[in-house]
DNA sequence: GACACCTTACCGACCGGTAAGTAACAATCC
DNA sequence: GGATTGTTACTTACCGGTCGGTAAGGTGTC
């Protein structure tokens, strides 16, 4: 019952435009960061309140529920998603550069937006069925599109033979664990992005086939972990 | 009220050895069943029961509690790692053909724990303090591991100059991944395996420095990025 | 007085978990 | 071999607590 921080003024009401999306702003960064640590069925209303220094029906004031909160953050990352997709778009050039272009833009974006996204990933199936099939739809699309420009980069030969489709999800994958693990670098974004950009691109882009069989028994032993353990 | 399924015959009862062990295994199956769709939290032991076509205490009869459900899944999953060291731990040879091994085994492993593992990364944060301390110095024991294997394959010019800390992020990134979308390749296993391990070793073997200044205009586009986002 | 902004007080639903009792069978006793 | 006892494996009924959310009203600004 004791407020212990009232982070919240509620000495200037009318008189100041823009103050009430000020509050949600508020209102929202706190929550999120209650999710990050609690997650989201973790975190109860109450708790949300306390930390904002106001009374729970004081945030319906502001988000028509919950789930609210989860929208908004999922507008938040989805508005970011579309602006590095547009400038993606207007890329050009050869699969190469455009590859490399995208990784680093995702790898900065990623970085960025960590905080969002360590919640985004962990959430994904408390969003609604409306969100969660447009989700779905547009991550398709987005493997897709990678997929494609490997698959040109193989045919003109900048690239080395592969499947195309692991190779960008393994490309998609990696780069969703940068939100994971870039705090941890005491490298710049920027240079992260470089790093991530040579490692995946030199790695498809090398000529000659590279030499599997280096370890001999292993081969074998694997036959049957993919199929069924032995004790 | 109405139970949908009778999933657990009560009928043999004091007889059969090892019975109970089964009925266990039958409740920790759905109920991962479950945590999978809906997350722990947002699952409740009514469901499970209900799922498993028994009363809710019965459940109480085989786990102290909810979280012991959660245990199990660590406990599952913490076992299946430590076989997977215990083979890399014999791993001998070159920087280039360990790293091999070990890309090579923890996505087979992931493949093959792949429902366990998806619950894992979500459900992190559930673990007690305990285990959360001990996953903890077990992740960066590994991490330290990988990254030492590419520091002393940069060393003996196995790998190309790179940072070791974010190729190893990298490394284990994309690989924590693998269960993700492992289920969308037609490939197999092994394949899949052994294209991973090409893109990220090769991708480190290349001698020549990467070209990273293809696109010009982007270096100087995303200083700005790094720092703070413009309208 | 209309409105934005916030409060206290409260609601029904549902949660994890338990108390208490019971059916089924095994082992033991006579 | 029938009654007794103990154990396992559950059941129904219920508990205290918390949850998301709301009703109703107060207070300051325009």
């Amino acid at each position: 019952m004791v407020r212990k921080s009232v982070a919240i003024k509620s000495v200037p009401r009318g008189g100041d435009p823009g103050r009430a999306d000020n509050i949600r702003q508020i209102i929202f960064e706190r929550a999120i960061d209650l999710f990050d640590v609690k997650g989201f069925r973790g975190t109860s209303m109450n708790e949300i309140a306390e930390a904002c220094g106001v009374s729970k029906p004081a945030i319906y004031h502001y988000f028509r529920n919950k789930s609210h909160l989860l929208e908004m953050l999922y507008e938040s990352i989805t508005a970011e998603f579309f602006r590095t997709m547009e400038k993606l778009a207007h890329s050009t050039g050869d699969a190469n550069a455009r590859l490399r272009r995208l990784i680093r833009l995702q790898t900065l974006h990623n970085i960025e937006n960590r905080r969002f996204l360590t919640i985004f990933w962990r959430e994904r199936h408390e969003f609604d069925e409306l969100s969660r099939t447009a989700l779905a739809i547009r991550e398709r699309e987005f493997e897709a599109w990678v997929m494609r420009i490997i698959e040109e980069g193989i045919a003109s030969g900048e690239f080395r033979q592969a499947d195309a489709r692991t190779a960008a999800f393994g490309v998609l994958g990696l780069l969703s664990t940068v939100h994971r693990w870039a705090p941890y670098t005491e490298r710049q974004p920027n240079e992260v992005a470089d790093e991530i950009a040579d490692l995946l691109l030199v790695g498809m882009t090398e000529e000659k086939a590279p030499e599997r069989r280096v370890m001999g028994e292993e081969t074998c032993d694997f036959q049957s972990c993919s199929k069924e353990k032995e004790s």
